[in-house]
Order: C-alpha cells, then structure tokens, then sequence
DNA sequence: GGTTGACTCTCCAGTTACTGGAGCCTGTAA
DNA sequence: TTACAGGCTCCAGTAACTGGAGAGTCAACC
C-alpha cells in the first residue's frame, strides 16, 4: 500500500490529478481512512492508473473513460470508442493540416513580397521574363471590376495556379471607363478552355520593369516613370503592358495600401 | 449600421460569441446606445469579424488575436506569430498521429484474433506454415521469465517486427523450472546479431495445429490434445514445438485471460 | 393607448481537466 | 516539544464559449 506521494511517483501523476480523479470516481483508492482520510493505493490501482493514463493519451475523455473502464476489461470490447475516437483524430488532423497550410501559404507569399522589396531598387530595371502559360478574361470596363474576373478565374482554375496574380492592359494609355484589359492567372497545366476564359502561353521576352511601392491609384506615377525611361532609351511603347501583383490585401488583414507591390512590366525586344 | 441580431447573420457568428467577444475588446461594435445598452455594427466591425474568425481557424487564441489585432494591420507584420503557430500546429499533428497509429495497431490485432477464433474449429488442424525469418533468444529456466526476453527482443529489433511473438519448446515434455525454451519475433529484415539473439531463418513445413483459448497455465491441457492426436495418426513427435501468442495482455487492458489466444504448432512432416 | 411578439440587455452558471493556494490536520524525527 | 514534510478539504481560476432567467426595448397591429 502506498501513500498518495508515492503512488504519485511511481505512476508519475501529480498528486492532484490523482486526487481528481478519486473526486471523478475513476480510479478509487484501494482504501481510504476513516478517520484522516488519507488515501491508500494498491498495485491494482498501479495498473488502473496505467490504463487511463494510456487512454487519455489516446484523447478520451475522463466520462469516456470511466465508462471504459466502467463495463469492459478486453481491448476487444472497446474497438467502437476506438474507431469511433480515431475518426475523430483524423478529423482533428484534416483541420490542423488546413490550418497549416494556410499559414505556410501566408508565409511564403509575404517572405517573396518581402524578398522583392529588399533586393529591388525601385529603379527602372530590365528584365528577361519567361513565357508563362496563363488563364485570362479579356474584358473592356473599369479596371475596379477586376475582382468580379479574379473571382472567375479562382474558381475554374483554382488549383492549378502557379504563381501571381497579374494583368495585362492592352491600352497605350490609361483609360478609367472603356479601358481594355485582361485579368490572368500563371497555371500550370494546360486547363480545357471555359466559357470565357482564354488559356495560352504568355510569351516571355526583355522586359523594362519597375516595382510600384503604394496603393493601385497611385500606378499612374510609375507608368510615368517607366514610358519616360522607354522614351529616354528610344524604345517603342508595346502592348499590352503587364502588372504583375505581387502584394496586395492579405490573407489575415486587408493590409496596408502603402505595402502592395505591383511589379510593371513593358516589353522592349521586337519580338512577337 | 446592424443590430447585433442582423451582424449575427451577415459574419455567421452567434449572438452569443459576438457579445462575448465585445466583452473581451476583441470586437468593439461601431455605437453602444448609452440607455440602452442596444450594440450598433458597422462596415469595419464585419471586416474586423472576418479577420478574428479567420485567426481562430488557424488556432489562435483570443488573447493572441487581441495582442495581435491591436499591434499589427499587415500580413507581414505577424510573421512570427504565424511561424510559432505553426510550429505548435506540427506538434499537435505529430501527437494525434501517434494515437491515431497505436489505436489502428489495437484495432488490427483485435480484429485479427476475432477471425481467428471465429474460423478456428478449436480441434487439430493440418496445416501448411511457411518459413519466417526470426529473431530469438535462447534460455533456459522458467516459462514465465520469458518477459525479460520479450523485452529485449522489443528493444533490438522493435522497428522490424513483422508478426506476432512466439516460442519455440525445445522439451519434449512440461518442465517447470529447467525449461529450454526460445522467445522470438518474426521480422522483415535480416538484422545483425545481437549478444544474445540469434536471427535466422525458422524453416515452413507441415504443421498440426490447436488454438488454445485462455490463460497460459491451462495450456497443457491444449498440449495433450495434440499429442494425443499426433500418436493417433502415428505420428512422431519433434521438436521444437511452436507456440504464437494471437491474443495476450491487450496494449489498453490487460484483458481477461479468459480471452488470450495462443497457437501451438507441432511439427510432422519429415523435413529438416 | 394597449398588447403582442421578436429582439436585446445583463448576470449567473456550467462546461473540461485540471492547477494553485489557503488553512488545517497528521505522522515522524530530532 | 517542536519542526517539517506530507496529507486533507474547499475554493477559485483557466479558455472560449453556451444556456437560461429575468427584465427592458422596439415595431406593428388593434
């Protein structure tokens, strides 16, 4: 017979919890005396310790387990709590896994926005871009009725985007009602055409870019920036003209205008 | 400007949590009515919603996105929490892995000694065994300090048991205290050898076959049964016989002796 | 103006599996 | 006799809500 401080030890619980689960009627000490009331544990209660403690870390419940233990002294006898407490496990861990990938997804695209605005200049920049193969929804309008066709886009080729989203913007000049333009995704497998959207590859070539620091109505500024430099350099102006968004609202927080990071691109090479 | 019932719908919370989260100044509506008390939301606090419920899909907890809500309005600005995160997201998983594994691990040998017991006719059986590749320690003394040796056996070649444990029986009859006797396992790799195990092949043959249910010291009965049969048919007995334990102590109960299923091969073809 | 019914308010209690502490009692050694 | 370790009970607190009681408020209808 052991004293509630030995016990302890030896099935290694904290004298507390041994006490709780006396209160709990899950494991009754094999005499408690009368008058002090000092509880006195046997090996049977050794044992019994050694059961719940395996079964709480196999995430029962202390009521489930009472009631395990309560009608049933076989590991045959309990495979429904077992099966039943593994589809459960699996549930638990179809969620974690979710969970971790939403944070690895928000790590990865805020470490490259990160990454981008570290190494760039905020310069006029060339660039040799690689041809792409994208999924996009030519459209004339506003260029705010985007999102309506970033939506569609999402929802059709979701699961083969492969990289960032972007925009090519097939006027020379900007336009805030009639402008023609052509929301798109990077994907990576030849999806089946849909209505509306327009899968191809996007030629790669030199490209003349510059990283815009800012909100998106402040793009005009680096437009600027960027003909001036095509003009200083005596190269034709070609369309369309791509912005490629690297940061904008983010997964968590709309985030910080100030932070998106639009990466213009102008092509410069004759080709195509 | 919403009502708390109306705010209730258009963030799909309830009331309930929607107050609470007030109460804790995670979620501040836009106006409180001063004789009223009647909260008022807004536009921002449905943005605020999101953000909250999108933090606690991910896990975090209310004083997390408080600090973190109160502190940050970008992406990047929570970096850390999102990495730490995830690292406890990792540890969670990696737990209910293991419970998942050791609840399928009962639940396989739980149902595999239902079959048997259900298919067994509990008489002698011919049957054809084939060989395994064993690991085994020799020893000499009583059945039942065969645990230590189990132990050990557990603690080599743990990772590459591929079946149930046994015993070989190298007596002809029952001795009680100067046994010669062999715990092994079967495994699935040819392990180097250990002081005091011996891996080898354990040769297939023609086996006759009883499946004893109960404790173990009721196994002599089980063993007369098949001796008597082997004298019946005029066959010889060799040695050493097989014992494989199908049901013993359970990993959660000990379980009821009643219930232990153990196999005893005897040998009775010429091979070897 | 009164009534009804839906809606809202605050406050309290309960949930799970413990943990910490206060205040008191018991057992043993010096 | 006196420490002091160890035991006892009882109460409170944790996290993130949920449920319910009892009372006040709002809009519509008669």
């Amino acid at each position: 017979m052991y004293s509630i401080g030995e016990f302890s030890k030896i099935v290694s619980m904290p004298v507390k919890t041994i006490r709780y689960y006396h209160e709990q009627g899950l494991l009754v000490p094999a005499h408690v005396d009368a008058g002090t009331g000092y509880r006195l544990f046997d090996d049977a209660n050794i044992e019994a310790a050694r059961v719940i403690k395996t079964l709480r870390g196999l995430g029962f419940s202390i009521r489930d387990i009472a009631s395990i233990i309560e009608k049933h002294d076989d590991d045959s006898d309990i495979l429904g709590f077992l099966s039943s407490r593994r589809t459960e496990i699996m549930k638990e861990i179809k969620q974690l896994a979710n969970a971790e990938k939403a944070i690895d997804t928000i790590i990865q695209n805020e470490e490259r926005a990160r990454r981008m605005a570290s190494e760039s200049k905020y310069e006029v920049e060339i660039q040799e871009v690689p041809s792409v193969l994208i999924a996009g929804v030519r459209m004339q309008g506003r260029y705010s009725d985007c999102g309506a066709a970033f939506k569609k886009l999402g929802r059709s080729v979701g699961r083969y985007i492969s990289g960032k989203a972007m925009m090519l913007c097939y006027d020379a000049e900007f336009k805030e009602n009639d402008a023609d333009f052509e929301p798109c995704m990077p994907i990576r497998q030849p999806k089946k055409e849909l209505e509306g959207i327009a899968v191809r590859d996007l030629p790669g070539g030199k490209f003349a870019t510059l990283l815009h620091v800012g909100p998106y109505d402040s793009l005009g500024r680096s437009y600027a920036k960027l003909l001036a430099y095509l003009k200083e350099h005596g190269y034709q102006q070609q369309t369309p003209s791509r912005e490629v968004y690297l940061k904008g609202p983010g997964m968590i927080f709309k985030g910080n205008p100030g932070k998106y990071l639009t990466e213009i691109q102008m092509r410069i090479d004759q080709g195509k």
